[in-house]
RNA sequence: GGCCCGUUGGAGAAGCGGCUUAACUCACCAGCCUUUCACGCUGGCAUUCACGGGUUCGAAUCCCGUACGGGUCACCA
């Protein structure tokens, strides 16, 4: 059987990380068993539709590397791809169903409804079900929908990929509405009709959708079509275990931002991959190819999935680090542009400020951070430093290595990397205690990146400031 | 409330009946390397898998119950 899966998001918006997941794991499981990877558009609902939303996913999804073998405009063999474009295939399926006598029109409207399940819910029902009032009436020249008839006391089993076996009685299911008022289909019902013509073989979608399997089953069942094979992947959850929501703006959601802030596209598809899915290695650390070539639907996992910025972090760091510096100059430079940083300065400025903070890197905008966390901070020395700036013989070495930098005339990297060892030599100061103390002195830290090359980079005017500076706090506080 | 699902260290996450005195990654700590830092390397970091019972010669792994967390019950997708 040929392999044909699909990712049908709604254009309402931006790509989702979520949704960016499910089209990912059914690209990957596509790719790895040279099958087709179908994006079919849901736009059933029309006013959360948005202009620019199909563009918009295609768009994320061709900067993540994930590339339809068959979408709008592309192999149209099974199309048209937008469902608003399949309105007549809808209607003749759902009066063939009424023919049947498997579904019926319902004249009632909202306001009715909802004053039904007011009073079942008043009355302590547990189950909401249609009344089913509309179920045998004649045709009536007022505005309808179609609802399925749904049959009693059947069972919906299937086989979840990942969820293993699960079933659903169709006691729990009241007749839904498979075409709207306004004669467009509801999700499930169109889902499954595409689902069947387009030759869809496995659905791999969030576990969200799980209770939508038993409708789309029964429309199978009223066809007598075979349905694909399911997968239901897990919830991908935030650090307090709720579901990601759209609306929670403390965890950027959106593949668009992650874009805008200078992660990696090979780093998210990674990153994203790993979200629910865990290949057999001893490591967290893939390639694009290699996921394709390791990816196994029977190691997606039950429980569900964290979304840990930390991981991102990570994983988009030590992408940077195997970057080329051009490369990363490339990915940094529009940031410090936009943040006035480094206006006035050559371009070799520019390299040797990437080349300092490279490897601390998590993402492109935040070589801004790192800057302004270097050049604008008000210089101060942190606690534990001060034990080692307090020493003996610590101004002296200060004293003899400022007074070299304001006699050298060239100041590079490699010149401060001698004027650094010439103090030593002055001073008798060596190791760590040659090194430690003016590292403090200019940075204030007794972490942080090569030493000369920091220097350069400050220039020699700071420099000498902050060695001055050192020098002062030394005498204040040393008592 | 009904129906589904989940619960492993500071964090992520493997393991799905004996090979586990619970992998790996991140974070943290220590040592080595480097005249500093970072990188890299080495070692440390859960006697224990939400809790209670059961099945079994043997359970993190199977069963039942409890607690907690989550999903879903639309003329949204």
């Amino acid at each position: 059987m040929d392999i044909r899966v699909r990712y049908a998001p709604s254009p309402t918006g931006h790509l989702h990380i979520g949704n960016a997941r499910t089209a990912l794991f059914n690209y990957l499981f596509a790719k790895r068993k040279d099958g087709t990877f179908i994006v079919r558009i849901e736009d059933t609902d029309t006013e959360r539709n948005v202009e620019t939303g199909i563009e918009s996913q295609l768009d994320h999804l061709a900067w993540l590397g994930i590339t339809p073998d068959e979408t709008i405009g592309q192999n149209e063999t099974h199309g048209p791809y937008r469902q608003l474009e399949r309105l007549d295939i809808y209607r003749q399926h759902a009066e063939a169903l009424m023919e049947k006598g498997l579904a019926y029109k319902c004249y009632c409207t909202k306001a009715e409804l909802e004053a039904e399940r007011e009073a079942m819910r008043e009355a302590g029902e547990d189950k909401l079900h249609y009344s089913r009032k509309c179920l045998g009436l004649p045709d009536q020249d007022k505005p309808y929908a179609i609802r399925f008839k749904v049959p009693n006391e059947s069972t919906y089993p299937f086989e979840d990929i990942v969820k293993g076996d699960v079933r659903f009685s169709s006691d729990d299911i009241g007749d839904w509405v498979i075409v709207k008022q306004n004669g467009i289909p509801t999700y499930n019902f169109a889902c499954a009709i595409d689902d069947h013509l387009m030759e869809i073989s496995h659905v791999l979608r969030g576990e969200d959708h799980i209770t939508n399997t038993p409708k789309q089953l029964m429309v199978f069942d009223a066809f007598g079509w075979t349905p694909p094979t399911y997968g239901h992947m897990t919830l991908i959850v935030n650090t307090h275990g709720k579901k990601l929501s759209k609306r929670d703006e403390s965890i950027l959601q959106f593949i668009e931002q992650y874009r805008a802030l200078g992660y990696l596209p090979e780093a998210m598809f990674n990153f994203i991959a790993l979200l629910g899915f865990s290949p057999d290695a001893e490591r967290e650390i893939f390639t694009p190819e290699e996921l394709v070539e390791r990816f196994d639907e029977r190691r997606l996992s039950t429980s569900p999935a964290t979304f840990d910025a930390g991981k991102l972090a990570f994983i988009n760091n030590r992408y940077i680090k195997t970057l080329s510096l051009e490369a990363t100059v490339a990915l940094c430079r529009p940031f410090l542009e936009e943040a006035g940083i480094g206006q006035g300065q050559d371009d070799d400025w520019m390299e040797s400020l990437v080349a300092v903070f490279k490897d601390r890197l998590s993402y492109g905008k935040q070589i801004v951070n790192l800057y302004d966390d270097f050049f604008n901070r008000p210089f101060a020395i942190e606690p534990d430093a001060m034990e080692i700036i307090t020493q003996t013989g610590v101004d002296e070495l200060i004293r003899a290595f400022t007074r070299l930098v304001e006699q050298s005339t060239t100041l590079d990297a490699d010149t401060y990397k001698a004027l650094i060892k010439d103090a030593g030599n002055a001073t008798g100061m060596k190791g760590k205690m040659l090194f430690m103390p003016i590292r403090i002195a200019i940075s204030g830290t007794m972490h942080g990146p090569d030493l000369p090359k920091m220097m350069h980079l400050l220039g020699r005017d700071v420099l000498i400031e902050r060695l001055e500076q050192t020098l002062t706090i030394r005498e204040t506080s040393d008592k």
